[in-house]
DNA sequence: GCGACAG
DNA sequence: ATCTTGTCGC
């Protein structure tokens, strides 16, 4: 028998639960991260995913296998062929007194550059947004929508924070954990942390590290994630901000900001999360469910 | 009390 | 997140 390369495993008891008091969020969180893992530890090569020009070669003829030898940190053994990434990301439904009731939250899943498949899911919000609790808010929702995906998700890719959060616990560590799932943070904003450099106006395929201050629950200087430029205009006058990646569970900050990089297309976000935004606009708008 | 804060 | 007019630039 052979020896498993990871021991952990799905945490349904660590959901978020939106009838908990806030200390109890807090604590919640800490458990949350003590039973993340922020480096990588996944079956599927990142490679022709973090490569564009890879992507479609691998399609192609098979080159030597010999010459397939990992470089990263990434488990060995039953790589996956062609990983599916999926896009989270949530819209919110008004109810008829105008008061935002209902969350929706978009699940997009791609192989190999297509969609494979698309479910949502609409349940009631039980907490208002409270910066560091975003999971509690959301969480609901997009397990409900995940427990209705045929696919098996590879890679999770989450609009929210992963381990740049106040307790190391963002929405993308939180999810990633309770289904053990590897899973990164791409957020459009900067929650926390410091950033280790200038970030106006980056050129296309660079990062700064972010680190952890005195308002993260770990030590000064942890490397929390990468502010990442996917995407920048060729002139001046105007930028493109960053796109903040962090590591949610199983894959560690480099991976996290590799992958973000690759995964874009024409746009900024990575396209699973760009389409599941998109999706999740577009499925409030027409039969509720 | 002040500042600061994903979606 | 969500609500929206106007405006800049290719």
């Amino acid at each position: 028998m052979t020896a498993p390369r990871h021991t952990s495993q799905p945490r349904p008891d660590l959901a978020p639960d939106p009838s908990l008091g806030r200390a109890e969020m807090e604590a919640l969180q800490h458990d949350i991260a003590d039973a993340a893992v922020f480096d990588d530890e996944f079956r599927f090569d990142p490679e022709p995913l973090t490569n564009p020009l890879a992507a479609s070669a691998a399609t192609t003829t098979t080159g030597d296998a010999a010459a397939n030898d990992e470089t990263n940190n990434s488990l060995d053994d039953n790589h996956t062929p062609n990983p599916t990434v999926v896009g989270i990301d949530q819209s919110f439904l008004t109810n008829e007194a105008g008061d935002q009731d209902r969350a929706l939250s978009a699940v997009v899943a791609m192989r190999s550059g297509e969609v494979v498949e698309r479910v949502h899911a609409v349940t009631t919000l039980e907490t208002p947004y409270i910066p560091g609790l975003l999971s509690f808010r959301e969480g609901g929702a997009i397990l409900a929508a995940l427990e209705s995906l045929a696919v098996e998700p590879d890679l999770f890719l989450f609009d929210g924070s992963g381990r740049i959060h106040f307790r190391q616990a963002g929405i993308a560590t939180h999810i990633g954990v309770v289904r053990d799932v590897p899973s990164i943070g791409v957020a459009k904003s900067l929650l926390c942390g410091s950033l280790q450099g200038d970030t106006a106006n980056l050129s296309a395929g660079t990062r700064v590290a972010i680190e952890a201050d005195d308002s993260v629950d770990a030590p000064e200087g942890t490397l929390l994630g990468y502010a990442v430029q996917t995407r920048q205009y060729d002139s001046p006058n105007r930028y493109i901000n960053p796109l903040y990646v962090s590591p949610g569970h199983r894959v560690g900050p480099e991976t996290a900001a590799d992958l973000a990089l690759g995964l874009a297309g024409t746009y900024k976000l990575p396209e699973p999360v760009r389409l599941a935004d998109s999706y999740a606009t577009e499925a409030k708008g027409e039969g509720l469910d």
